[in-house]
DNA sequence: AGCACGCCGACT
DNA sequence: GTCGGCGTGCTC
């Protein structure tokens, strides 16, 4: 027989456009260089974890690719070290999708295989997680009863009458009674007396008492045309706030795991409270795996394992979440679609409700997208029958819609924001017995710290930013790279000592609410406040209880959540969104408007929601007002499609960093023709290069150029054509850049 | 991305 | 004379 070398393409993480080639050791060469075994080593190291060498280390990789001639010396390959497992850690279709996603987004396989692994599994950890073995008496072990143990021996006594409870041990629970257990229970493995079994990683818990649900006719129908669904289709549920989007979901998923099937509901970041996983636990009657930032690393370990084992069929998580396997899975919902939480914004720029789009589609399952205040996106595939649509729009229950009006407060004196008239309606609210919730969407009211004297203000030298004031350390910090100095006792500019503290903070807002009512208990719920672990859903649950009267809230308070005794919200600074550069800017402010709104009035009492403007006759406000978000969306829509904007063209972003601003825009320039020298027979434009809107951050310039096309395919086609000579480009290697396809915001 | 190699200022 | 600054270039 001759000599083959055999290779394995591994995607390894690091900027490498394609996996890198490794040879197979010598003795797994019998099987692969008989043809008709083809398959067999296919299966045997596709979607395997391997130890390779790498530079003078060695890595963990998986393989992606079998025996592919990439062009590559044999000289320059190096044997792989060790295959790990027992077992592939992917399978043919995990891949596939994977490979999807790095060619749609351009970015490294290895990035993007190594964002479907737990960090344990990246770092080489074993696959099984250490403590998942529990011990049992078995049926020889049940005959033996603690007499027969030595009488000296109390420790072996002692531990066998505990294991004699027929419970199944873990080793966390005899850890937490017993110490030199190990050696004594692998003597009872070895004898008999004890079967080990791998239990399911996740602890033990009782269930919520069982909560059911009674469907209205339009949930009924959004389940009816869900189930109906025969392998993938895509189903848009826009349901007003309050009226029941999960009953929908629970509905749905009780019907799938009533095939043996799993499921993947993915939330927003601050959406997934552990509230959320017990309502849907009460529901189901069984667990639900919670997949989120706060978990460690073995838990994510455990929460990925249990679902591609099949040992649970729910699994909850944000954005990554996506990306988990599963033994079976047969249906995907998102709840708050619209969310842009599910658009990773820095590295691998993905857009977690499109790649579940595509995943569904590649397993042939249906996916439900859920909102009650849909992307332009959405609606436009909705209505041009690319996703089936779905209404729901009645509240549940007896609640009403909220009452939205405008508080015009051209002229008036503002405190702190907040106008003589909307304290007036707090009052009123409040001495009708209801809560109020001040709602401040703090972006851009950052406090600033001014002279009194000249105005000037302290602004970060290595930013395009103004530096913030924080009172607790009496410090000037930039938010953007970390820069921070102590609060100048004069003005640098000229000298003077009076200075007067900027801007709108909710911490100011508390202050003055304090004042000014002083009988009445204030709960404030921002990021300062809730950074403890747990404290945002204990603070939520306080508000919920009624505990405070006034809320003061930030973008985190806008989700989800449900305040009964909600009555009144004043929303302060929604205009800056009527303006904003990004052309999403005012869909944006609509979606929070309804957001917000949706938590007043979802008790007994009408909800009232107060908008403080300065721009009360803008034809967003009244467009809102007067027909709500459909009809909003309606315009905005036809706006977009005469502007030839998204969803009617599709963009891609070029950002440049650079510490020299020529060079940033030299790179850009050259990709810019490059682009323009390609023959393209569909409208492809390209815009810039311009400034970011941060123009300079951490002291590197930052520029961008922009890319629309009427379709992805054409816009995808176009990059491609450039691709090559755009990554040799000497700049390229000079200069930091990144591709953002489908950007959701220009920062 | 890391992490080496490589070629010029302030130190025992 | 060296230690080390981070520019630049490669990784199967």
């Amino acid at each position: 027989m001759q000599t083959k070398f055999l290779r394995v393409q591994v995607a390894l993480p690091g900027p490498f456009w394609q996996p890198l080639s490794y040879l197979v050791p010598d003795d797994s060469l019998s099987v692969a260089t008989d043809p008709s075994l083809q398959s067999a080593w296919l299966a045997d190291w596709l979607g395997w974890r391997v130890r390779v060498p790498f530079r003078n280390q060695t890595r963990i990789a998986v393989v992606v690719g079998v025996d592919q001639d990439d062009g590559v010396e044999l000289s320059k390959l190096k044997p792989l070290l060790v295959k790990l497992d027992q077992e592939p850690v992917l399978n043919s279709q995990d891949l596939k999708f994977l490979r999807w996603a790095a060619n749609y987004y351009h970015e490294p396989i290895g990035e993007v295989v190594m964002a479907a692994l737990p960090k344990r599994l990246r770092d080489g950890e074993p696959l099984a997680l250490p403590g998942v073995m529990t011990w049992q008496r078995s049926a020889l072990g049940q005959s033996i009863s603690v007499d027969q143990l030595s009488a000296r021996a109390h420790k072996q006594r002692v531990l066998w009458q505990a294991l004699s409870n027929d419970q199944a041990w873990s080793s966390s629970q005899l850890n937490a009674s017993f110490s030199g257990w190990q050696p004594l229970v692998k003597r009872w493995v070895e004898q008999g007396w004890l079967a080990v079994k791998e239990g399911p990683c996740l602890a033990h818990k009782s269930l919520p008492n069982p909560v059911r649900h009674l469907l209205n006719d339009e949930q009924q129908a959004a389940v009816t045309s869900v189930q109906a669904s025969q392998g993938f289709g895509c189903f848009l549920l826009d349901g007003v706030t309050g009226s029941g989007k999960t009953e929908v979901y629970l509905a749905l998923i009780e019907q799938v795991l009533a095939q043996g099937k799993q499921v993947l509901v993915l939330v927003p970041e601050i959406g997934l409270t552990p509230q959320t996983a017990a309502r849907f636990e009460a529901y189901l009657q069984q667990p639900v795996v919670a997949l989120h930032s706060g978990l460690n690393d073995q838990e994510r370990h455990c929460a990925w394992q249990v679902m591609r084992r099949g040992e649970a069929s729910v699994l909850l998580g944000t954005r990554s979440a996506l990306f988990s396997p599963f033994a079976d899975l047969g249906l995907c919902i998102l709840d708050e679609e619209h969310d842009l939480s599910f658009k990773q914004q820095d590295g691998f720029r993905y857009s977690a409700r499109d790649l579940l789009i595509r995943r569904a589609h590649l397993l042939n399952i249906p996916v439900l997208l859920g909102s009650a205040t849909p992307s332009m996106e959405s609606l436009h595939n909705a209505q041009t029958g690319r996703y089936r649509y779905l209404r729901l729009s009645q509240r549940a229950g007896e609640a009403q819609p909220p009452h939205l009006s405008l508080l015009d407060v051209r002229g008036d004196r503002l405190q702190e924001g907040l106008s003589n008239k909307a304290l007036g309606q707090m009052r009123e609210a409040l001495a009708a017995g209801g809560q109020v919730l001040v709602f401040l969407n703090r972006r851009g009211f950052a406090p600033v710290l001014l002279c009194h004297s000249c105005g000037w203000q302290g602004a970060c030298s290595h930013c395009d930013a103004n530096l913030t004031y924080h009172h607790a350390s009496d410090t000037l910090k930039c938010h953007h790279c970390g820069f921070q100095q102590p609060k100048p006792k004069v003005c640098p500019a000229c000298g003077s000592a009076h200075f007067v503290a900027m801007g709108q903070g909710t911490e100011r807002l508390e202050q003055f609410l304090t004042i000014q009512f002083p009988e009445h208990t204030i709960l404030r719920i921002d990021r300062d406040t809730t950074r403890l672990k747990g404290s945002l859903a204990e603070k939520v649950t306080q508000a919920r209880d009624g505990e405070a009267d006034i809320l003061i809230g930030t973008q985190m308070l806008a989700k989800g959540h449900h305040f009964p005794k909600l009555t009144l919200v004043v929303m302060l600074d929604l205009d800056q969104g009527l303006f904003s550069v990004d052309f999403r800017g005012a869909e944006r402010m609509a979606q929070l408007l309804v957001q917000v709104a949706g938590r007043a009035g979802r008790g007994t009492q009408a909800g009232r929601v107060l908008i403080q403007t300065h721009q009360p006759e803008h034809p967003t406000y009244q467009q809102l007002l007067r027909e709500g978000y459909a009809g909003f969306a309606a315009q905005t829509l036809g706006d977009r499609q005469i502007a030839n904007l998204p969803p009617f063209s599709f963009q891609l972003l070029v950002r440049v960093e650079a510490l020299d601003s020529a060079q940033a825009v030299a790179f850009l320039e050259a990709i810019k023709a490059l682009l323009l020298a390609v023959p393209v027979t569909e409208p492809c434009e390209v815009w810039g290069p311009v400034s970011a809107p941060m123009a300079k951050r951490q002291n590197r310039w930052r520029y961008q150029l922009l890319l629309q096309a009427s379709s992805r395919a054409s816009l995808q086609a176009w990059w491609q054509a450039v691709a090559a000579a755009v990554y040799a480009h000497p700049l390229a290697n000079r200069v930091r850049w990144s591709l953002d396809v489908d950007p959701q915001e220009m920062g």
